[in-house]
Order: structure tokens, then C-alpha cells, then sequence
DNA sequence: TTATGTGAAGAGTTTCACAGCA
DNA sequence: TGCTGTGAAACTCTTCACATAA
């Protein structure tokens, strides 16, 4: 699938909107979905679902519409839900347990299944949340490679991130969802998103 | 200031990013800083950091560069957090207590001042989360005006969510930090970020 | 001489409108 | 006839380069 490779990332980052939007369907009740009704339950336009879909390939039938079920199938296909990725996550504190419980608790995202917890405080080695294991940061770089984890979320306090992140891309970590508010540098090919709750509320003080 | 009212949101997105830089400079050690030392810091460019400085006027010295505690105080201003902005946070489930605790911690932020917590569960009303006190949904009408709540954090279960939004609204709310995994409509004026976890893991997995 | 402020060029994203297929 | 798939236009955002001021 040569086209896959050019879809511009604010386009994937609309696919799991599509994908959300298609799961809480009835697929008996609504067999075939048009573009125009896609639109509506994500809040976007017509024009937009049909050229997102297009960076991916042709799914549609003209004067009809797109198959419920086979539409958001492709959708897992495309994002890769459609087998197992393995999630590390380090830092355990206040944000990082919630983010597992909460990511536990929903059925929703089976795929992305958190294999690994990392904290560098000894009383929390050992211990497990949401039935998810801590392990100590020495144990990081073994534990990556015996769990394959490719998607790391990085919620611990913003000392040597660089480092941390250094050390997982070097044992093959592809992407990570941080909450660290420190800038970051990755290599090409890798890629980081940050969520920063403070920055965010900053911004918004501007609309206020 | 009528230049402000053209900045895109990308530009004020960026701000808080030049503006946690700023605050960690020793202001005696380095009083004067570049629009390329400051570009290094974020990890953006020099060229960009003039543009989206230009958005909101003329704040440096030609041949010298920008005074580092007046330009930090700019975007203080800018930011509208000079002054202080009430902020409210309905459901203090697992990630709504982190958030609450996380926020009241850090010491950075003084002017988002969480004024009020909201909660459908009675066995939480009354109770405080980091000093600050859980009131029913009856009561968000009137506390909204009472605290003159500019800004809501989002964070409960997705169930009639354009309901809550649309009485926040009503009430005089301007912008929205929302975690809840639902598509909401906003009238135009008014702003909302959301964030969802589940989402920016999906669109992740794309790059493992 | 140095580094800002800013038009203009370039790149990226969204919208439009219509050809083409069921 | 109806709705998709897609070039092209319109719009937005970023980068560039240079006139300008200290």
C-alpha cells in the first residue's frame, strides 16, 4: 500500500474519530453509511471524510456509500489495531496510575494493551495497578525487548527525559504519547505527541 | 489591540511553550535573549518565533533582541494570565482528582486559580480534593456565576455531555479543556480543546 | 554590524465542484 | 439519479530573505 505513505498526520489523527464514530453503530440497522452521515456524527464535512479516506484507497461505492462494517475494519487495518501493539508506560505517580486504570477499565482499545509499568521509586517496584506490573528503570531496556513494546507514554517528572527517551528509541520504541512538559528531540522516523495539561489551560486563559 | 484579534490558534497554541521557557532564565544572568536562543529552547525557529511574536506587536530592539523578563511579563499578558482566571472542573473521577491534584501542586500556574469541583455522585459533595470543594451538578449553575468560572475542565463519563456544555455556556463560560470521548458542538466564541487519551493512542499506533 | 519585523514565496491543508461509476 | 473519488482552487501556516533600526 504505496499511498499509506504519504497521509499527512493531521489526517491520522482524524482516523480514530471515524473509527469511534463506526463502532457505535449498528451494523444490521445501518448496513451502508454515505459520506455526508459520517460527517455529521464526527462533526466534519463530507468532502473531508472522502479525502482522508483517499490517502488510504478506495472504499466506497459511487452512488451508494461505504459498508458499515468493512469501513471500519479498514479503519483498524489502517491504525493497526487489527492485532496486538504493545504499551509501555513510565512514572506511576498520580497522572501515570490514572492513566492505566482508565486505560484498563475500557474494553474499547484491546489492542493497545499496557504490558509494562516503569517507576524509579523502589516502594512501587513490585506492585501492580490495574493488574499491570511496575518494574525499576534498570529494567527498562530488557523489559522493552522481551515485551516488543513499541508505544511508550511518558508520565514521570521532567528530569533526563532526553535520556529516557534516548534509551527507547534505541531499543525500538516507534512512537510516544508524553505528558513530560519538556521539550523533547526524536529522530526521524519516530514519532512523539505531547499532551501537556498546563500548557493547554494556558492557552486556553487567551479565549477567556 | 486590534491586531490580536488575527493571531491563529496554532500561533496561541505555541505561546505558553515561549512563555515556560522564559520563566526558567536567570533574568540577571541573561537580560537580553534572541529570537534564535529562544527558537533553541522551544525547538522551533528563529524566523518563527518573530512571526508569531508580530501577531501581537513589536516587542524587541533591532541589532540587539528582547528584554527577558519584559518579554516574559508580554506573554503573561498576552496569555490574559496577569490577572486571575477562575477556572471549574466537572467529575472528579480518577482523572478528573489527578488532574485537580496535579494542577494544585505545581506552583507554575498560579493564575488558574480551580475554584470549584462538580460531581453527580452524592457520596463526593462536600468532600475536598487538594482544598477544593466537590459540588452537585444542581449547584454548577449558580456556582459558575458565583466563582465567575471562565474556564471548564471536562472530565466525566460521556453521558449528556452537550447538555452540561451548552448550560456552561449559558453561564457566561468561555473555553473548554475536554477529556470526555464525545463529539460536542460549540457555538462560535467560545473554544474547546479536547484531549483523549484513547484517540492520540489510536492515531499512535499508525506509527509503530 | 547585528538581529528584529515583515512582506512574499513556499508548503501544507481544506474546500469545492464535477467526472464517473453503480 | 446519487454518491464516491479526486484534481484544482482557496485558504492557512511556515519559511525565507531582506529592508530597517539600534
Amino acid at each position: 500500500m504505496d499511498r499509506e505513505r504519504k497521509a499527512p498526520d493531521v489526517v491520522v489523527r482524524r482516523l480514530p474519530l471515524y473509527l469511534r464514530a463506526l463502532k457505535v453503530l449498528d451494523h444490521n440497522e445501518l448496513p451502508i453509511i454515505s459520506s455526508e452521515q459520517l460527517a455529521q456524527m464526527v462533526g466534519t464535512s463530507a468532502g473531508q471524510v472522502r479525502k482522508d479516506l483517499s490517502y488510504f484507497g478506495v472504499f466506497g461505492k459511487q452512488g451508494v456509500g461505504y459498508q458499515t462494517a468493512a469501513l471500519r475494519d479498514e479503519f483498524r487495518r489502517i491504525l493497526k489495531l487489527d492485532h496486538e501493539i504493545r504499551v509501555g508506560l513510565i512514572g506511576v505517580g498520580n497522572l501515570g496510575a490514572a492513566l492505566v486504570r482508565y486505560h484498563q477499565k475500557s474494553p474499547v482499545h484491546r489492542p493497545l494493551q499496557i504490558a509494562a509499568l516503569f517507576d524509579s521509586d523502589p516502594k512501587k517496584i513490585g506492585r501492580k495497578f490495574a493488574e499491570v506490573e511496575v518494574f525499576s528503570m534498570e529494567q527498562l531496556p530488557e523489559k522493552i525487548t522481551e515485551f516488543q513494546i513499541k508505544l511508550m507514554i511518558l508520565a514521570f517528572p521532567a528530569t533526563n527525559v532526553q535520556e529516557v527517551v534516548d534509551l527507547c528509541v534505541a531499543k525500538g520504541v516507534k512512537s510516544f504519547l508524553n505528558f513530560v512538559p519538556a521539550p523533547i528531540r526524536i529522530p526521524a522516523g519516530v514519532k512523539l505527541h505531547t499532551s501537556d495539561v498546563t500548557m493547554e489551560l494556558q492557552s486556553l486563559a487567551y479565549y477567556t
